[in-house]
DNA sequence: CGAAGACTGTGACGTGGGTCACAAACGTCC
DNA sequence: GGACGTTTGTGACCCACGTCACAGTCTTCG
């Protein structure tokens, strides 16, 4: 089976991501998968390490495995901007292990987290040999685009509670497990952690959560984080408060 | 030949662009651009008009034959955002035709302007025929994903002045022609329009344009711009000013 | 358990840049 | 050469948000 080898116990290979689960793998046929799972790389980053930096030359493509990615960019003023946070199952790194081109953001740990990388060559052997692999990378090409486009568009034409909202609103969906109490949050962040994200200060978000807070759209129950009315939280990112 | 067509009269032709000379035809055997030329089908716009706007079902790619087109999209409080500015040789409306969903942005005409558009069908045709086609395919989505980037950080991390700088380097670089007074830059638009593009206000716009040009960093030309000094643009750009 | 460090909460204050409201200058069409 | 529409120039005013400067509160670890 083309499992992402797990560096540690046993027991965390319940936790590991499988390689031909992943969308730019489906429909390839699975001994070229394997192929490519033998020839994958894994590595381990401790809590904060770096992986790459803006400008580093790149010839991998990464996967996480088990743990937490953040993608981020700096300012000539040393400011960062977290792009994306990434967990398990993720892909991340492509266009640098495409175009050969350097690296256009930094990513690092925000926690111990294992990977999974594989190398230009290995999967251009592969790109080569089945016309699916094409496709897949053409999708997952233009689905980032779009993603960009979006949060381009969130980012010069909206203010920052709407950036905040729509932030939540994809930790709801995608990061979010129903319970009773409303959507909680699984993926924990730390207000400036948030901040980061939203491109906004960490006063100013606090200010905006505790209001929200208030209003019963959301509760905040000490680092987790509870959605209580989604829809008018969606609504805030569309359209403003 | 694989000439994009005149649809006007033969003096036009000169002006015209030949699909093979684009970057994402290079290395491609001319018979097969040739029968993409062929199934190619020519549209003309009148100055203002609408391609295609934002969430319309999409089907082909375009290519600036003569004129010039603006992206753009819309906040739902309707303030329009200019992406980009595109003149003869641009691509465009790739991502829509190769994945087959709605169009992000919209796009229409500044002045009249032809268009060589090629569909979904044709080109997926080629694609599966040259490998070559793939490879290039793959580079252009990476350049976009590369540009998009770039455009990103800049509005989020970067001021009203540094955005118009960025905007003016590139205008002068893409758009300039060397002059004994300076970078003349031959793309004319009002202040509005660059306003649109900066993602600033026109007033605002305005007052820092003056202020340069008592600077003596650019002058300005009766609805003309010519860049003196790009070195100091390019640093406010990055860092300020 | 107690101290140090991280995280959260909140007000005072400053400012970049948008909006408004004009006036002046420029085109272009009868 | 008026006249009307477009573009440019400029000041008064305003507000969203960032920065600063704290004070609480949670964690973690010796």
């Amino acid at each position: 089976m083309a499992y992402v080898q797990s560096s540690g116990a046993a027991t965390d290979a319940d936790r590991s991501v499988k390689l031909e689960t992943l969308d730019i793998f489906k429909g390839i046929d699975p001994s070229t998968v394997e192929q490519i799972a033998r020839k994958a790389q894994n590595r381990t980053l401790d809590k904060g390490e770096l992986l790459f930096n803006v400008g580093d030359t790149s010839d991998a493509l990464y996967v996480v495995a088990d743990g937490r990615i953040r993608i981020w960019t700096v300012s000539a003023a040393g400011a960062e901007v977290t792009l994306n946070v990434l967990t398990n199952g993720a892909v991340f790194g492509e266009i640098g292990m495409l175009d050969g081109g350097v690296r256009t953001a930094g990513a690092s740990a925000m926690l111990r987290t294992r990977l999974t990388s594989i190398a230009r060559r290995t999967f251009y052997e592969a790109l080569d040999r089945d016309p699916q692999l094409v496709r897949n990378v053409i999708d997952l090409l233009c689905r980032r685009l779009r993603w960009t486009s979006a949060r381009m568009e969130d980012a010069t034409l909206r203010q920052a509670p709407q950036r905040l909202a729509r932030i939540l609103g994809h930790l709801a969906r995608d990061h979010g497990k129903t319970t009773p109490r409303g959507i909680e949050v699984v993926l924990k962040l730390t207000q400036s952690e948030m901040a980061q994200w939203t491109a906004m200060s960490r006063e100013g978000l606090n200010k905006v959560l505790n209001r929200w807070a208030e209003e019963r759209l959301l509760i905040q129950d000490r680092g987790g984080l509870i959605v209580r009315d989604l829809e008018r939280i969606d609504e805030i990112a569309e359209f403003g408060e």
